[in-house]
DNA sequence: GTTTACCTGGTACCATGGTACAGGCTTTAT
DNA sequence: ATAAAGCCTGTACCATGGTACCAGGTAAAC
């Protein structure tokens, strides 16, 4: 697979998937006699891990250290604590992702109370997130 | 409130509410006659939530929108239709969290098999995310 | 056989989200 | 009254995660 078909098959562009092996997200692939790079199937899994990883907030940093747990010659205790960490740090996420939903929600419920009087009277966020933590 | 109060308050240092201030986070606060920020206990609500926001996976510049949306005189709808596009943004991101955290449970519980081995030999985490997310 | 699409490395540029001075005034503590 | 702590504006710097361009080589399509 060259290129052009990991592009299609992932979204991300030439550049990007350039950036990504200078990063090390991505193994240097080998290439062609003329120079081309030829990726194995491989690096479609790992790029989508990236792409899923990122999403749920882990920098480029942290998802290289994760994808290449494997071939770093860890322990596997420290791995393992690794892992824990991270699922931890998960957690603390998704509570915060809850909050904000809880504080939309409230916002979209108390616009659609006005029938469409101007935001300014009737509808605000609240910002006192303690208070909506509860 | 001056500060040094909301740096306390927060964790926030002087520099980086000084920058919040200059991207509209918050708002340009009253000064004393010497020229000193004088703050209002408002001004913690809306760090709060900025935090919130951003651990949520929102920038800086979504999170000022949506602070905003109050002043900024837009039509209930809108500010409506905004905050439900933000919800299915917070819904797509809770799943990647979700597939992460699958995927690292996964790799916890490979390790704990082995005993203790070098993690070359039995754990690894699969990235193969079509599968994880099953 | 040439045009067109695709690839190469290298470098420069961009936005975001801060962080770190420098040089100087104000307030508080001793 | 003088030092230390705190605040001011302004500018410069930093890392992260890309994006864009350049000059040129390669490969496929017509």
């Amino acid at each position: 697979m060259q290129t052009k078909d990991i592009t299609k098959l992932t979204g991300l562009d030439r550049e990007t998937l350039r950036f990504y092996e200078k990063k090390g997200i991505i193994a240097m692939p080998n290439r062609t006699s003329s120079g081309y790079r030829e990726y194995s199937e491989e690096v479609i899994d790992r790029i989508n891990f990236t792409l899923m990883a990122k999403e749920a907030g882990f920098t480029l940093s942290e998802i290289k250290e994760l994808l290449n747990l494997k071939e770093s010659g860890v322990s596997c205790k420290t791995g393992r604590d690794m892992a824990l960490a991270k699922i931890t740090e998960l957690d603390e996420r998704m509570k915060a992702l809850r909050s904000m939903k809880k504080v939309l929600r409230k916002f979209v419920s108390d616009c659609e109370e006005t029938g469409g009087a101007n935001l300014k009277k009737q509808c605000h966020l609240s910002f006192d997130v303690k208070k909506m933590a509860k």
